[in-house]
DNA sequence: CTAGAACCTCAATCAAAGTTGAGGTCAAGC
DNA sequence: GCTTGACCTCAACTTTGATTGAGGTTCTAG
């Protein structure tokens, strides 16, 4: 075996997988993506640091959030020397992402509103309903048509 | 022309693109995906009815809830005679779709609360933490690993 | 020593919701 | 009659976040 077998400050692929609960092949991705690292044994297989399965854990809360895998790469490359975050860091990050899910809870609490109200009237106007126009849900999913345009006096609204 | 040009009682993909704020592209596939439908002209050129203007509306209003196309259409199929929609039935949709707003929305004030819990704590133990763990929002996007696994008792907590 | 589990790489595939481009037709104005 | 813009189809490509499979190595237990 390349480290001690009773010191476990080293995970393989699969142990990192079963406690992080992430696929391998995910984990794998995660590392071609550049969000985690690992050492290779002599035999070419990857180490990973007991700090890998904290930061996995945060890549799947950012996750939860709706922050996409590239923004989060970001933010844990502009950690200092590239290490996993410590209490503070978690504390910046966290705070930063937190203001993000208040933000998308607005948005869908405001859409929610406008829905409520537009539930009576029936009115599916593109030119009048608020709902139909405004407030745009940026980038839900990737690249896609995110104007809504002006239009004339006469659409049919109200059903 | 094909019909009277005063007669504006159908529209051109164009003319429903621009009304709608979608993309030509954007029509032809929703008509693919049996979304939306079309006569054609003598020269095979689409024509829309006026109402479809309101369905695509209410396509666009779904997106925003977050309902994907293949459940929007299952709901617009599940009309009568595949109508679009008229007051009764959005009210019947919006019903719905509010109802899976607010689930979402829940889903996310949910995370917003643990997640402001343990920004104070810091700690990111899979095992512990509420929020690496819990109310899992299932499938905000494809195929991928959902499960959270059950792991021992000597984790990585509070860094 | 050997079987089988776990690991490796690399390429292909998936799913959603479209966009882009090639190659060709249709319609309207001058 | 011709040019220009809007339209047509069909196939291929895009993005994100992975999974799946082929073909091959390494590690561990018996």
């Amino acid at each position: 075996m390349d480290t001690v077998a009773w010191n476990k400050s080293e995970l393989t692929v699969g142990e990192l997988s079963q406690r992080s609960g992430v696929a391998v092949s995910a984990l794998h991705f995660y590392e071609r993506q550049g969000l985690i690292t690992s050492r290779r044994t002599s035999g070419n297989q990857r180490r990973y640091r007991r700090a890998t399965l904290r930061r996995v854990a945060l890549i799947r809360i950012a996750q939860r959030v709706g922050i996409p895998l590239a923004e989060i790469n970001r933010a844990l490359a502009s950690l200092p020397d590239g290490r996993t975050p410590n209490q503070k860091d978690w504390e910046q990050l966290s705070q930063q992402w937190r203001r993000d899910l208040d933000a998308r809870i607005q948005r869908l609490q405001q859409l929610r509103d406008d829905f409520t109200d537009c539930i009576g009237c029936g009115c599916l106007s593109l030119a009048r309903c608020r709902l139909a126009n405004m407030h745009d849900e940026l980038g839900e999913h990737g690249p896609g048509p995110r104007r809504l345009i002006e239009q004339g006096p006469n659409d049919t609204c109200c059903v």
